[in-house]
DNA sequence: TCGATCGCTATACATGCGAGTAGCGTCCTA
DNA sequence: TAGGACGCTACTCGCATGTATAGCGATCGA
């Protein structure tokens, strides 16, 4: 990530040719852009990867891997990640960036995508609770993944409403996100929205009176 | 939308048919398909309408149209709902459907949408917290659009975790989403997440201390 | 020094799309 | 009943895309 893009083989300047393109126009990017803007010709990528959907594949894989990597060597639990914890980095940026849009095309790298941030933070919050930090749930998984496609589904759409995000300075675009959101997100997390408790109650012993024992979890596999 | 399919003109059987096959399978559904689907040739669409685009602007505007209707004619504010109001029928159902493909796509029509529902919100907002039912907040305004994205975010990243979603019974999808996300929902509106106040205070405290009086303002118009 | 492999380009298909044109039948009207 | 507008279809064109093939030139090992 740190080499100079002259200096990688053209194999690995068309991966992340394509991350770039992908990432700020999104995967519909034609072949002959990907390769303008690495350089080579169109050709090269049927050369090196046979067809678009391999290179596809290779940049999803790539993005997950570092992903991962950025997460490890940044242990970062501040509260405002709590549930879309990602680096603020220009290198952390772009990969949010193409993250979120796979999550928004659909298919198997945003489930993909998805399930990881879900087994995350579901971990995270496990012992959030036993350390007294969270709330507990009644439901924990189903709050998790609730948790997460509303963090990442916010982002999406907000990212959604631009037509198109800038080709650099994917960081920036972050901090915007994160200063508009912050507040509102303190503030729910920390006071809640209804001021009684009634809507709850009034669900609970409704789905008590069900056959349905732990409450919420009806269609809980849906987005699997 | 009563009216018996066979009783309209061509017109409108191709942008209702349109209308599905954009909620269904996206806005990239061929022509050809369009007019299969209403039972006509797809030089009628270029007849009608002389392109696709007005063909979606017609779509845009008629789902708009019904959704308001819909909407007033049950004025429905059950908790649940609070920030995503939308009917459970049938034909609510293709509504929604349409609405999040259109924000998943991005685009002025998503943007119409999203603005539509956050003025709604926003004035549902300010009675409710006058009335004592919602908590205040800070930024009552960047709040409602914040929950409005979240809302239709968790959706639409719930739905994109499906390759396509079945042509009939849009509503029992429908369904399905609200009882996934109903319980974690209450939960988190009602208990909020932390058991501290520490992050909140934190914040606040920290803006207080900058050049920017209205903590959470930043960015705001990110959206328009 | 030979030659073979590798990285890469240029060019040529095949396909599916939206858009355009010509013409046929039907219904309404004068 | 003749005429014309209208609804509609069949066919064609241009364009962009992904895919495929042929070939060039350099690097490296025998």
């Amino acid at each position: 990530m740190s080499t100079a893009r002259e200096d990688l083989t053209g194999r690995a300047r068309l991966r992340d040719a394509a991350i770039e393109c992908f990432a700020a126009h999104g995967f519909d990017e034609s072949l002959r852009a990907i390769a303008a803007r690495a350089g080579v010709s169109a050709g090269l990528v049927r050369h090196h990867f046979g067809a678009k959907e391999a290179l596809r594949a290779e940049c999803d894989a790539t993005v997950l891997a570092r992903y991962r990597a950025l997460k490890n060597e940044s242990l970062n639990t501040s509260p405002q990640q709590l549930f879309a914890q990602f680096p603020s980095s220009r290198d952390g940026g772009i990969l949010l960036v193409y993250i979120l849009r796979s999550v928004r095309e659909g298919g198997d790298a945003g489930k993909d995508f998805i399930d990881h941030m879900v087994a995350e933070a579901l971990e995270f919050s496990r012992d959030a609770v036993e350390r007294g930090i969270l709330v507990p749930s009644r439901n924990e998984e189903a709050r998790v993944r609730f948790l997460i496609q509303q963090s990442i589904g916010a982002m999406v759409v907000s990212f959604a409403m631009h037509p198109e995000l800038p080709l650099d300075d994917f960081g920036a675009v972050m901090d915007r996100y994160y200063a508009e959101a912050m507040l509102p997100t303190l503030e729910l997390y920390t006071e809640g929205l209804f001021t009684s408790r009634e809507y709850l109650d009034e669900y609970l012993s409704f789905m008590a009176g069900t056959k349905n024992p732990p409450a919420g979890r009806a269609g809980e596999n849906m987005t699997r």
